[in-house]
DNA sequence: CATTGTTCTGCAACCTGGTTGCAATGCTGG
DNA sequence: CCAGCATTGCAACCAGGTTGCAGAACAATG
């Protein structure tokens, strides 16, 4: 996505365009796939940690990102929920344990348990582990 | 369960039933949910916490127990699987965000999602994140 | 344009869970 | 009993995530 529709994207949210926001949601945007605090770190390169940490957490307070756990810490990934309340853009995941890398399974709706009685769900996270198709040949 | 019967289900398993392996197989099986490595260390309170891990891992080699990734770290629970290799024990996990406990959903199957072409799932991890019936009160 | 208060940022420090190296101890088989 | 392997506790380490702080950037106001 080009710098311009990243910022506006921002300012849709809320958040104020900082050129650091814009490079970290552009980093988000051009990504296939869910990236770790630290793959975004080495793929901006000039932002501090501690910054891309506390520009997530701004992201997800204002329903713009994701965040998912799975197994390797914290990915996140943009929201593509047409009302970011209800979240309706869930799906599952799956990790690759050799190239570490998450993906999207996107082919298939996130299928839901039955709750028991009683219990308060606010997020799910279905995480898939095992070989990608790139790091399965040969 | 007893001591015996938990020292004869490590050695149904390959492992030798030493007094602290017995007592964490003791702990998993008391214990309605899975416990992380210091809930062991608490609940136990007399092993070192890389004893634990390494006891873990070994039972985790020998299928003895199933690890779940929660989001809240790694948390151990005794496989009842009639068959270790296929693993059909799997069910989803309800982590408490209130009291930071994880319990099993095992009133439904683990729905299982469609896998595109290509990719080899070794593990699921399905994990729902809120309130429990216990801190949902009030 | 200068001033002021808020926001954003980088750096360094910290914390926690998980992991490993090592030396001491315990056990097993000859 | 002895040699050799398995088990253990301790301490150190590591990485991801998180926080405190002080300076830089910014927006608003007079």
């Amino acid at each position: 996505m080009a710098t311009e529709n990243c910022s506006n994207m921002l300012e849709e949210h809320g958040i104020r365009p900082t050129p650091n926001r814009v490079l970290v949601a552009q980093a988000l945007c051009h990504a296939a796939r869910p990236l770790s605090m630290s793959e975004l770190e080495n793929t901006i390169g000039s932002i501090d940690k501690s910054n891309i940490f506390r520009t997530l957490t701004t992201f997800r307070q204002h329903g713009l990102v994701h965040a998912i756990e799975d197994g390797d810490g914290v990915r996140y990934e943009i929201c593509h929920s047409h009302d970011c309340e209800s979240d309706d853009d869930l799906h599952a995941h799956f990790f690759c344990e050799v190239c570490r890398k998450t993906y999207c399974i996107t082919s298939t709706e996130l299928p839901q348990p039955t709750i028991p009685q009683g219990y308060k769900v606010n997020s799910l996270n279905y995480i898939l582990k095992g070989v990608c198709p790139a790091c399965n040949k040969g």
